[in-house]
DNA sequence: AAAGTAATAT
DNA sequence: TATATTACTT
């Protein structure tokens, strides 16, 4: 998608001060304008095309924000005066159209850049963490106090976080192919502040506690003498201690799917060999069992009857020699081996690519 | 013990 | 309604 505009000069690499140098040698504003724009827009295409890796890139991502934001700061400066809107209806009340719309882009990207950046560890992660596992806890206790960044990501109280993925979804087989040069950057950097003096959060729902949220009374334990979990849906709701649940963060999502390929398939793959394979402190079995189920159930609902034609067990297994996690699988080809049983890689993508909510797009197949 | 599945809770 | 947890079965 080249530019159709005339970018003589823009072609080559600037630093953003010569860009905005060369800028103000422009008497034309509507030039300027453009020429502006256009840089401010490439930029943001870049980002778009780095955000698949911000992990990787953590650098490279605020470089680009930092320029994206320069640059934004000059696009402002044009709003003052009556200059042609190319393609934003801007308001010059509230400054929400125009500028919202080039911040929308953005800021999601830097929100969770900064997320992300706000630890980069690459270089300490490799040499001090021997283990290498990483502690994607969800949400284990008092999400009120979302301390650690990952705790706001992975909770997922706001959508934004996956409607990020989904965007990348677009990049990412064009990015992949692009940047797998240095995609060789180690594994990916996963924070693990979480360091939670209660590994195992324990919610009490005991008839008269009341308290139902926080870890708050992981002692009511020895009162239910009287009722079992005998009868379900009878007497009582329910007696037993619940955990907190489990936030699957796309993060989290994506270390699943990624260890179910390498298993195989999500029919061949068991909770325990995921779990391992995941390599994600704190993740439960049980848990990843529970995952499993549903996302059986998700990928039998959107793969269309087959399996009447055999099952081939012939995985190319992807062998991995040394990194245990190779989150960029080769450019282009890389998933191709894994398609095993039913589900075509169609249905693992859009899995993945919603990252957390497969929920979204479940097409009955009425309309196929 | 672990996997698969159904029921149930949030 | 969707998703996570628990209960139950194999």
């Amino acid at each position: 998608m080249e530019l159709s505009l005339d970018l003589s000069l823009d072609f080559s690499p600037k630093t953003i001060p010569q860009i905005l140098l060369q800028l103000s040698s422009i008497s034309d504003s509507f030039t300027k304008r453009s020429k502006l724009d256009d840089y401010l827009k490439r930029l943001e295409d870049e980002m778009r095309k780095i955000d698949a890796f911000k992990r990787e890139l953590p650098l490279c991502v605020l470089l680009l924000q930092d320029a994206i934001l320069r640059l934004k700061e000059e696009v402002l400066q044009f709003k003052d005066q009556p200059v042609i809107q190319d393609f934003i209806p801007s308001n010059p009340v509230s400054d929400q159209t125009d500028e919202d719309n080039l911040k929308r882009k953005t800021s999601k990207w830097l929100s969770s850049a900064q997320l992300w950046s706000t630890n980069f560890n690459f270089v300490d992660d490799e040499i001090s963490d021997p283990k290498s596992t990483i502690n994607l806890n969800g949400d284990e206790d008092d999400r009120s106090v979302p301390q650690t960044p990952i705790e706001n990501w992975n909770c997922a109280k706001r959508r934004r976080a996956f409607e990020l993925f989904k965007d990348q979804s677009n990049f990412v087989k064009r990015a992949t192919k692009e940047d797998v040069a240095f995609s060789e950057v180690p594994k990916l950097t996963l924070m693990t502040p979480i360091s939670d003096p209660f590994p195992v959060n324990l919610t009490v729902k005991n008839g008269g506690n009341g308290g139902r949220n926080g870890r708050a009374a992981v002692s009511g334990l020895s009162s239910p003498a009287g009722q079992m979990k005998g009868q379900p849906k009878l007497s009582q709701q329910q007696q037993t201690i619940r955990k907190q649940r489990r936030c699957w963060s796309p993060e989290l999502h994506r270390r699943f799917v990624d260890a179910l390929h390498r298993l195989g398939g999500s029919q061949v793959a068991t909770p325990k060999q995921i779990r391992e394979l995941m390599q994600v402190d704190g993740l439960t079995n049980d848990e990843v069992k529970s995952h499993l189920q549903k996302y059986r159930l998700h990928v039998r609902k959107l793969s269309p009857a087959e399996g009447s034609s055999g099952e081939n067990e012939l995985k190319t297994s992807v062998t991995h020699a040394g990194s245990p996690d190779g989150p960029l699988h080769g450019g282009g080809s890389g998933k191709a081996l894994s398609t095993t049983e039913g589900e075509s890689m169609e249905v693992e993508e859009d899995a993945k690519s919603d990252g957390h909510s497969w929920k979204g797009r479940i097409q009955k197949h009425g309309d196929m």
